[in-house]
DNA sequence: GAAAAAAAGACCTAGTAGGTCTATATTTTT
DNA sequence: AAAAATATAGACCTACTAGGTCTTTTTTTC
């Protein structure tokens, strides 16, 4: 059976990039093991479909991040630090690669732009952001790994 | 009185670029002006701080796309093509960027990710994706024009 | 001590965001 | 008719980074 793994097509701007995608299969995955199992970072590799090696990357800021506890050694491997229900995807973004921000200015103010102050656009983006935030913030890697409480929690949101 | 323009920080995932940032203050730039006045780059780009030459290409898009209408030769210019309450946030996006992605798989579909049939997460991204799309599609660039509404807007989401 | 693993980090490469400039066609003004 | 001002079209450049691969070192288990 084949794996199919596009060459990546570079779209870069207000996209979720590949660390983020890895990390939450990671964590996904490891949040299914049965309790405290420890799983090696070639293991999730495999499974998970994610490229040798580049996992190493990843996991060294969940750990950092305190998100994931680390085994060196034979035998050694990954587990969750944490109780999945309590890691939320906004919180695996920031790990794993930045700052939750839409638009610089949003963050550097006037450094980025001198008419911020009176900028009419700020509000926009800024409130599109706590948006996005606030849903990521609300979906966690249990919801996920679980695939159940999604569906209701999508429905509440429909109306 | 200087201009502060920072040298862009490079974020890139995530993250709107400057071609939106740039279409957006042009944009609400005309909006701004007396009916049917026609305005050329050069005043557009010292009026709303945007490096010279470039705003040439994002114009094109917007000429194209249809949301403005170019007026060639001495005297010549832009001018908006419809009217500011018209045009909303994301198809300025769309127009002068791409379409609207969160994630490739979104997109791509199997041919991104082989699991896409059983992927736990697809689901989260395309909510997210639907929620910032919607909340972009519910402004105008008359909105950012007048700043006006758009508080009566904020604080109707914000229950 | 051998094997298996994480940790740390060097290295590579293609693609792109952002920016600058030039040549051409078109229109208005003089 | 000439000159001036403009969009149009596109070439060109450059720094950066996302994504990926590999190697060396340290720690732990068997």
């Amino acid at each position: 059976m084949k794996r199919l793994r596009k060459k990546a097509e570079r779209s870069s701007l207000m996209n979720v990039g590949r660390r983020v995608d890895y990390a939450v299969r990671a964590l996904s995955y490891l949040a299914g093991q049965p309790r405290e199992k420890i799983v090696s970072r070639v293991d999730i590799e495999e499974k998970q479909d994610i490229p040798s090696y580049y996992l190493s990357k990843i996991m060294k800021d969940l750990v950092a991040g305190g998100l994931v506890r680390s085994h060196i050694g034979s035998k050694g491997g990954f587990s969750l630090a944490r109780p999945a229900e309590t890691i939320n995807l906004k919180e695996v973004y920031e790990t794993v690669e930045r700052p939750f921000v839409l638009m610089e200015c949003l963050e550097s103010g006037q450094d980025y732009c001198s008419y911020c102050s009176v900028c009419t656009q700020i509000s926009v983006w800024d409130r599109a952001q706590t948006l996005l935030a606030g849903y990521l913030a609300s979906v966690s890697i249990g919801d996920i790994a679980v695939r159940h409480g999604l569906k209701e929690r999508l429905s509440a949101l429909h109306n």
